[in-house]
DNA sequence: ATGAAAGCGCTAACAA
DNA sequence: TTGTTAGCGCTTTCAT
């Protein structure tokens, strides 16, 4: 920076001030200043202001993966919005237990970053606590905390619209499919099964627990099996909700294979509208994480820059269904309301 | 700091050592530093120390975007491995030209950042230029660049492969179906381009450009045009060798609705593995990211650390045909060779 | 509108 | 093994 000011024959204090945009800079010395420091090649260092600003121009993520069409879309609609607004990005991976282990306890962040977005993870207390005191803003995505500031999907209002889409359509038998042990996602997969139950409480339709059913979509075999589970049912379902695009195209994939045609012989609707939903021309929730992301960034950047903002704010995003070509009325619905007795 | 020190009873320099885990501090010593250190929940500023190390503890990439199987799997494995050595990871996620400009404009990494990952980009020579007096080791991973680190996926030879799976199955109409415009992907596509046609030559086989044609995976309507147009040929193929398995699965979607049968009336080969292809058995030609990413964050950590090292190397990953459901014999293959003519 | 000087929190070189 | 001192590159008063 030296260099500049002495190129630009002024003095350092002078050459800060034009590279940060300050008004009070004549415009004769600020094109000398950003001619020299073009042609030096300069740029600030973060670290050296930051050391004096107390700020880090760094807002820090912490995702379960990056590997997921949900986290990626999400992350994608962030980076972009902090760049706009000079920040950087720094993402932390905790894809198991010991890397999660060893976050809590050296907390990377601590000091390097003006805010923290939480992605996805079910925190036990004592993690919340140690994030609180990180003496920066933290927000928690996809998740809701309480008390703090959070932005999440409603997986419960998508779940029970979906639901509904089912049951206007005649179904009465509709099995809900869930994919477990997906790290993180835990909390929208309880959430999206609780939005079931109430669609169902609230039509009258009994609950029944033998068709909630569980299989990861990676698992082909698992999936065969929960199917056949269902299909093995005094009354089997005749429409299926996947809680996951995967996993209902997973499904599709099997009914397929086992003859059954979708959406004739089962209706099947899916949760996310992922671009796979669209060449599977499947009904499903639409969810938008690249929203989503979009609205954390920018809370992240309210409360870096105003403390005095709404510290606890939640705000909860809309879903809504696309139907397409896998959902239809069961066969027979003219006459098959409840059965006769 | 400061008050670490006055805690614990000593200077501030052996509150930096022992933070830094140097050997040179008595044990009684250690034990005082990091009880303080812990009571006040002290951690060190990176900022401060990168000040006067010149080092920052970071890593930057460059990605076009997050929301891809491939960048996903890369980073999620670059992540935890940067982790691992203390290092942070900052993402510049930039999806168009604007944003483009400006990053090669502003090159935010400048000065914050240790080294330089650049994924799938193609880069014109000015914006390489622009990289190279960047002050830092620059890796250029998933795309060869000439004099410059590199770390990719041997796409021709994985192509050339795949392409001599069908033809040692008897295939010899053999399409290949690019998928156009997928930003910054433009190189493995060429090169998988390339390796077809070097299978082909090398048996043989006429190139004809005809059986060359190009689809979006996300758009079906441009895969079900393709189709077409390879269908209606004089003489169609018996095999399509998809450039991605997301193309793959777009493709059998396709020709189930057209009540063409796989693998019986048509084999598919897709490229990547990802785990949509084990859903669909899809054989495909299989690379891994996930290894990609380690070995870029490997090379990288060893061009930060030591100068000495070779900057100029290529690493390149090998890849393997997976033989799954959708790739058969053809037809009538025992008669049919080259035609009667 | 500009400059001089102090200091942000840390590490490194030196001294003890 | 430990402490003292100087200074990393910037921003921010306070003068002018």
């Amino acid at each position: 920076m030296a260099d500049v000011a002495e190129r630009a024959g002024v003095s350092a204090s002078t050459v800060s001030r034009t590279l940060r945009g300050l008004s009070s800079v004549s415009p004769d010395v600020r094109a000398r200043v950003e001619k020299a420091a073009r042609e030096l090649n300069f740029a600030i260092s973060r670290q050296a202001s930051s050391l004096v600003t107390g700020r880090t121009g760094v807002v820090a993520v912490l995702v379960p993966t990056l590997n997921s069409w949900f986290m990626g879309s999400a992350l994608s609609s962030l980076g972009p919005l902090l760049r706009a607004a000079d920040m950087e990005l720094t993402v932390y991976v905790i894809p198991d237990l010991a890397e999660r282990a060893s976050f809590f306890e050296q907390l990377p962040a601590r000091r390097n970053a003006d805010a923290l977005l939480v992605h996805c993870f079910d925190l036990t207390e004592e993690e919340g606590a140690r994030l609180d005191d990180l003496g920066m803003p933290v927000l928690y995505v996809s998740q809701h905390a309480e008390g703090r500031p959070s932005v999440y999907v409603d997986d419960v209002a998508g779940a029970r619209h979906g639901t509904r889409h089912l049951l206007n359509l005649g179904h009465r038998r509709i099995a809900f499919m869930q994919s477990p042990g997906a790290s993180g996602f835990s909390f929208s997969s309880h959430a999206r099964l609780l939005g079931y139950q109430q669609a169902l409480a609230e039509a009258g339709v009994p609950l029944d627990d033998s068709l909630v059913v569980a299989a990861p979509a990676a698992d082909k075999r698992a999936v065969a099996e929960a199917l056949g589970q269902l299909l093995g049912l005094r009354r089997p379902p005749t429409a299926v909700f996947a809680e996951q695009d995967e996993l209902a195209a997973a499904l599709i994939w099997t009914l397929r294979r086992a003859r059954i045609e979708v959406p004739e012989q089962m209706s099947v609707l899916g949760f996310d509208d992922q671009p796979l939903a669209e060449w599977f021309d499947l009904t499903t929730v639409a969810q938008s994480p690249s929203e989503m992301g979009r609205v954390a960034g920018e809370l992240a950047l309210q409360l870096i820059n105003d403390s005095e903002a709404d510290g606890k704010r939640h705000i909860v995003l809309p879903t809504h269904v696309i139907p397409r070509g896998t959902t239809a009325r069961p066969t027979g619905s003219a006459t098959e309301t409840e059965g006769p007795s």
